[in-house]
DNA sequence: TTAAGCTCC
DNA sequence: AATCTGGAGCTTAAT
């Protein structure tokens, strides 16, 4: 093996800076100079040092005026709109801070920055580096190579996708070099170049994934089908003319050397009174902390020991009953036959083998194999599961999840994001083509990466207390998880399919009247042309209607303030409410119904930062329950013959929970006595009996109780209690007066935010706020109320977690004929045979008021019926 | 891809 | 001068 690569860091300034302009709102510094962009950049920079400690690293950017490629089209990029004047003052600001760090700006007159980037990007290649453009266009790709990559930033200034040689070809189908004939035959709106009329994205990618290039296009013009060939014939031309326009010059004499692009320590002393100057306060905390100096993470990988085979004999003979296995098995990107198993790495840090597109049978003996393991660590156990269509029980370690615990804010736990923020070292993305065997290389080093990366997490975990969170509660509801994504929910389709007729033509019957109404068919989708028809067209008044960005909102509470206005107002409202039954669960549902005539939803462990589950593809966590006929949806969830479904819900959950963690003596006495916990508010709010309260006064009631788990303040409670804000405020005092623990709960847990920077929950699970620390107003506001609501949300969100390990657990060993379902934050929905339901109920309730011991007794309300749309109590 | 809107707890 | 209730996912229009 060679030494390894220098690498070099290429940045596209003027690319990055128009995603931190509009990925960053409009920051001005006290004397009112706008420096978003700036900030988002000098972001952008530290992450990438950090993350990728480059050996060298340079800047281009473009200049303005004409480029030679105005003097060849001058139309070229004759669209794109003169940008704001603070954008373009930002740049020599962070010129400066980019000189700080010693990262010198390069470019050269007439040029683009994408030709110095590509003209430096050759240069290094001629030096045997290894390149990583980053940019935010994706011009630049036709530069891959395999010494050339581009880290593009998706979106904003964090999401990042790296593209190698193997991702542009999965992205394009297409080999890097041949995007530039890609972009001549399809032109670029961007660039404001037209492309052949008729030749989209997909005939131009279908012409050069048969033929090769442009030339072999046309050499290739008689056997092409006559109606693509029509348009092309004649244009060779303009094509080529095209091909220069989007050809990155990679020959610009820049006068740029190497050696002044090396990376040395940032100049603080130029760096620091920037910083202060701008009043980026976060940046300069960073090197305010005397830090440390972390040690260099390691170039390249060790790559030792790592054998490629083609079946699984090798595996079994390497690794002995009780060692830690890392575990990762990797699809080929999905073709036409859906995802397969591309290829299976096993390692125990030290040996590693990888299985070629193992077979059935081999992955079988690998489930044995790490069935007798210690330990078992993977990305994703879940999805491991489904791969081996088994549920893994030995102890496992699941590299996702403990990255999800540790920062339970971001929703990003890909592996190579968790080896980073870990270990500070960055593993190579998962390979999803497996064309050469450095794709399996790959794939085993990852795998030999992950027994080291769980001892670290763990020890990480162990510092912030959250093992038992992760050991008691994260990975054994794994398993559980996959058996209810594994058993779906049986759905009637037919029954939605005749629902669908009558929501059809009722929908129909509501556009025409609507129409009618408004003077003119528009598309009543679409909220623009609906608030242009409202406030322009018909003259509805505006007083009191929210605004969008756009103009005036019509979402439902809006509307509803129009109500008497005009009769097309509850038109509207009822097409609403069908047309989105319609799209999102009529027509959606049945097209998801497997081959097993049931739906499985796949249960999200690492999303939410509270610590509950998400359910998607398809979400049946918001499945319609209010509205008659949204119910009616419900009812098409069903039970097979024989069985029924049984729903166990937790009753007011989260105000108990409130009650015991801001330890409020008459809400806790309120549960105890089982009062019915807003008619008891409202009764002591207002000084009367409980029989006396008004339905007013219990809606009001329930509205503070829920305003105070989410930290709602008096204005938003007078809205929605409809109360005046006198009223309101009044309302809040006599209720603060009675719950003071209530109130100091949520004073102290805003001081906790600020202090130690995160809340927990009762059992340990932890959320973070960095932005509390941001001195921005509306973030800091923002931030205390997600810290006030987590607590509550989180822990009920544990114990029900905690409730569904002791319902499968408790059905596993008494064998009734049951099975968990779905959950639903609250609620969980079981299936069971008819003569098992008194049972089953008794002992799910068992075991979900029994998760714990509080102040305050969990309550469970059971209910019992053929599908969910049609619940009787038990 | 984003914004607006709506569904659920 | 105007905002100011937590946590999710999906569909449509529009860019």
């Amino acid at each position: 093996m060679s030494a390894p690569k220098h690498t070099f860091l290429l940045l596209d300034g003027n690319a990055l800076l128009h995603r931190a302009w509009h990925a960053i709102p409009p920051l001005t510094t006290k004397d009112g100079l706008v420096v978003n962009a700036v900030y988002g950049f000098a972001m952008v920079v530290e992450k990438m040092i950090e993350r990728y400690q480059p050996d060298y690293m340079a800047v281009a950017w473009d200049l303005p005026g004409e480029t030679f490629r105005h003097k060849l089209y001058p139309e070229y990029k004759a669209q794109r709109e003169k940008k704001e004047q603070e954008l373009y003052d930002q740049i020599p600001i962070i010129q400066k801070i980019l000189s700080a760090f010693g990262v010198p700006s390069v470019s050269e007159e007439g040029f683009e920055a994408d030709d110095v980037i590509g003209t430096l990007a050759r240069e290094a290649r001629q030096k045997k580096m290894a390149t990583m453009i980053v940019t935010g266009d994706l011009d630049s790709l036709q530069l891959v190579d395999d010494d050339t990559s581009v880290l593009f930033f998706q979106k904003g200034i964090s999401e990042t996708k790296h593209y190698d040689e193997a991702a542009v070809q999965e992205r394009y189908g297409l080999a890097p070099a041949q995007l530039i004939d890609y972009k001549a035959l399809r032109g670029d709106p961007s660039d404001n170049l037209p492309g052949i009329a008729g030749i989209g994205e997909k005939t131009a990618t279908d012409l050069l994934q048969r033929y090769g290039s442009i030339e072999g296009i046309y050499q290739a013009l008689p056997q092409i089908e006559e109606k693509v060939a029509k348009k092309l014939r004649g244009q060779e031309d303009r094509v080529e003319a095209s091909k220069v326009l989007v050809s990155i010059v990679r020959e610009v004499k820049t006068g740029f050397r190497f050696d002044e692009a090396k990376r040395k320590e940032p100049d603080l002393k130029r760096l620091l009174p920037l910083y202060r100057d701008l009043e980026f306060r976060t940046l300069l905390k960073k090197y305010a902390e005397a830090k440390v100096v972390s040690p260099r993470p390691q170039p390249g990988l060790v790559r030792n020991n790592i054998q490629i085979v083609r079946d699984a004999d090798k595996v079994q003979r390497t690794f002995s009953p009780g060692s830690t296995l890392g575990v990762l098995i990797a699809e080929q990107a999905p073709d036409l036959f859906g995802a397969t198993v591309a290829a299976a790495a096993l390692s125990d840090g030290k040996q590693t083998i990888v299985v070629m597109n193992p077979t059935k049978e081999a992955l079988t003996r690998l489930q044995s194999i790490l069935g007798k393991a210690s330990l078992v660590v993977t990305h994703d156990l879940k999805h491991l599961m489904h791969q081996l269509c088994v549920p893994i029980t030995t102890p496992a370690f699941d590299i996702m999840i403990a990255s999800y615990l540790l920062h339970s804010g971001t929703r990003v736990h890909d592996l190579t994001s968790a080896a980073y923020q870990t270990l500070g070292q960055t593993l190579p993305e998962v390979p999803t083509t497996f064309a050469k065997e450095r794709e399996y290389q790959t794939l085993g080093s990852i795998a030999a990466a992950l027994p080291a990366l769980a001892v670290k997490m763990r020890s990480m975990m162990e510092a912030v207390s959250l093992t038992k969170v992760f050991d008691d509660i994260e990975m054994p509801l794994v398993p559980v998880l996959y058996k209810m994504e594994r058993e779906g929910i049986e759905l009637n389709g037919e029954s939605l399919a005749v629902f669908s007729l009558s929501l059809k033509k009722r929908i129909d019957a509501l556009t025409e009247p609507i129409h009618q109404a408004a003077g003119t068919d528009f598309n009543i989708n679409s909220p623009s042309q609906l608030a242009e028809v409202l406030f322009e067209k018909m003259h509805l008044p505006t007083k009191g209607i929210k605004k969008t960005k756009s103009g005036f909102s019509t979402a439902a509470p809006e509307l509803e303030k129009l109500w008497d206005a005009h009769a097309i107002i509850p038109l509207l409202s009822e097409y609403r409410e069908l047309t989105k039954l319609q799209s999102t669960y009529v027509e959606a549902l049945p097209k998801l119904v497997a081959q097993d005539g049931r739906v499985h939803t796949s249960y999200n462990q690492t999303v939410a930062a509270t610590g509950r589950l998400s359910s998607s593809d398809p979400n049946l966590q918001n499945i319609p329950v209010k509205t008659e006929l949204g119910r009616e949806i419900r009812r098409a969830f069903v039970a097979p013959r024989g069985r029924v479904l049984v729903a166990a819900d937790y009753s007011q959950i989260e105000l108990r929970l409130a009650a015991v963690i801001a330890q409020d003596k008459p809400f806790i006495a309120a549960f105890r006595e089982g009062a019915d916990i807003h008619t008891r508010t409202a009764a002591e709010v207002w000084g009367v009996e409980e029989e006396q309260v008004t339905k007013e006064q219990r809606r009001a009631a329930k509205a503070i109780n829920f305003g105070i788990i989410y930290g709602m303040g008096p204005r938003s409670l007078s809205r929605s209690t409809g109360l005046t804000m006198d009223q309101a405020k009044e309302f809040i005092d006599r209720y603060f007066q009675i719950h003071h623990a209530v109130r100091d709960y949520l004073d102290h847990t805003k001081v906790l935010a600020h202090t130690q920077g995160y809340v927990e929950t009762l059992f340990g699970r932890r959320r973070s706020f960095p932005e509390i620390q941001s001195g921005v107003p509306m973030l800091v506001a923002q931030a205390e109320r997600m810290a006030i609501n987590m607590p509550v949300q989180g822990t009920a969100a544990d114990i029900m977690k905690m409730a569904m390990l002791r319902v499968d657990g408790w059905l596993a060993k008494s064998q009734w004929p049951a099975s968990m379902l779905l959950q639903v934050h609250d609620e969980l929905v079981l299936e069971v045979d008819k003569d098992a339901v008194a049972a089953v109920a008794r002992g799910v309730r068992e075991m979900m008021e029994g998760v714990g011991a509080f102040e305050v007794p969990l309550v469970v309300d059971i209910e019992v019926g053929k599908n969910w749309g049609e619940m009787e109590p038990l």
